[in-house]
DNA sequence: GTTTTCACCGACCGATCGGTCAAGTCCGGC
DNA sequence: GCCGGACTTGACCGATCGGTCGGTGAAAAC
């Protein structure tokens, strides 16, 4: 039973899907992850979860499927997800927030996400595609919509919104090629370290306030 | 021959190769970018290219030696590319010129670069992936020399240096999952604010020299 | 003029791919 | 006792995979 909700941590909102199933969306997760979709065989999984291929066919109606379930339920759900953990307050505690909400969404369901951002960046799926594009879009502008805020309110200086918003994105997406849950930091830690380096700047030096603008409480600074 | 000569341009590092075999290793880098190793058949390649499939036996002894061949162009060679392009100077004025040069790597290799860092994550060549993880390190052995020479001569505070590196080679390595060549600006501009952003930070305010610390002459720090 | 070399091709191979199917096992309700 | 449905299987399919083989035609070497 331990293994059973183990499994489960690595396998988003798949809340009515039975044990075998999700069993196979998490063995699927893995090896989609390791070796990409079209490395990764039908065998491949069945072995992996102990079973006979016909029985993946039974829960699946075919391998597009399962990459779905295992993508869908790491990618669809994000949005959501940080949204919720934003919280009021500073607009650039918020952007720390989303930061280290999309790290916390990474550590949980790990492997779904390699899965989802390696595999397909080019979907031949043109409706997948779309709408995957569609939920990126969504989720990065809401985190422009939080620079945006930090700008209006004197916090961050007036930099190019886009471009600030893909810097940090890319320190949170590129994390799955190196980190070592074994070893260092959380991502959720990572995400915050990540923060004050952006944030604050590796520059040596003190910050003053400038005139006229809000002071600002957020953020902190510290040596490691 | 300008034809000859653009497909040139994309493939690193193949001074002695006849005209067919850049032009397989450059579709094949194209393909393997675009569709993943597993995903690209050698019947693929050999239709890109129009040719039979027998012919690219002919030049190459298996699959794995055309992908060696496309990413060995790629990433050989980056560390002494960018090493060589390392002016004399302030410390963070070396790490912004290794940003840059990275930045030009990825643009003058670009599928290359993609097919070398999107398949293989986990090679099962043990002694390829050995080799790559060398390099790799290297590479970013060099990033963190640069780092700390900028710590002790005071340019930017005590951050944590591997933690540092990865930030900006995230910043670099992300690029290729939405940078577009037709839009906005060129890689090496792309670089050069992503530097101006860690430098400096985002925060608003205003800098003063720490007493004690060298007046850090370097970076740039403009509104956009 | 003959032979060697080399870029190139169509036909073919065994293995593996995703996917199907008829048949069996298990088990609670009647 | 038995019945229906959920679960599970091994044998099998056509297609495609990476790779091989014998051969062609033209230019280079002799």
């Amino acid at each position: 039973m331990t293994e059973l909700s183990t499994m489960k941590d690595g396998v988003a909102n798949q809340a009515e899907a039975s044990d075998r199933v999700l069993q196979i969306l998490a063995e699927a997760g893995r090896l989609f992850a390791s070796k990409g979709f079209e490395g990764t065989s039908m065998r491949d999984i069945a072995l992996a979860c102990g079973i006979s291929k016909s029985l993946l066919y039974h829960h699946f109606s075919n391998k597009d499927e399962i990459y779905a379930r295992v993508a869908v339920g790491s990618t669809l759900e994000l949005y959501l997800f940080v949204r919720d953990r934003i919280p009021d307050g500073p607009p650039s505690q918020k952007i720390r927030a989303f930061m280290v909400a999309t790290a916390e969404y990474f550590r949980r369901y790990r492997w779904a996400w390699i899965a989802s951002t390696t595999a397909f960046w080019n979907d031949p799926d043109r409706h997948r595609h779309k709408e995957r594009l569609t939920r990126r879009d969504r989720f990065e502008n809401f985190l422009r919509g939080l620079i945006q805020e930090a700008i209006d309110a004197g916090e961050i200086r007036k930099v190019d919104v886009p471009m600030t918003g893909r810097l940090i994105l890319s320190s949170l997406n590129w994390m799955h090629r190196w980190y070592n849950p074994n070893k260092s930091a959380t991502p959720e830690q990572i995400a915050d370290i990540f923060f004050d380096m952006i944030f604050n700047g590796l520059r040596s030096g003190q910050l003053v306030e400038l005139p006229g603008a809000e002071p600002p409480k957020a953020g902190r600074r510290k040596s490691r």
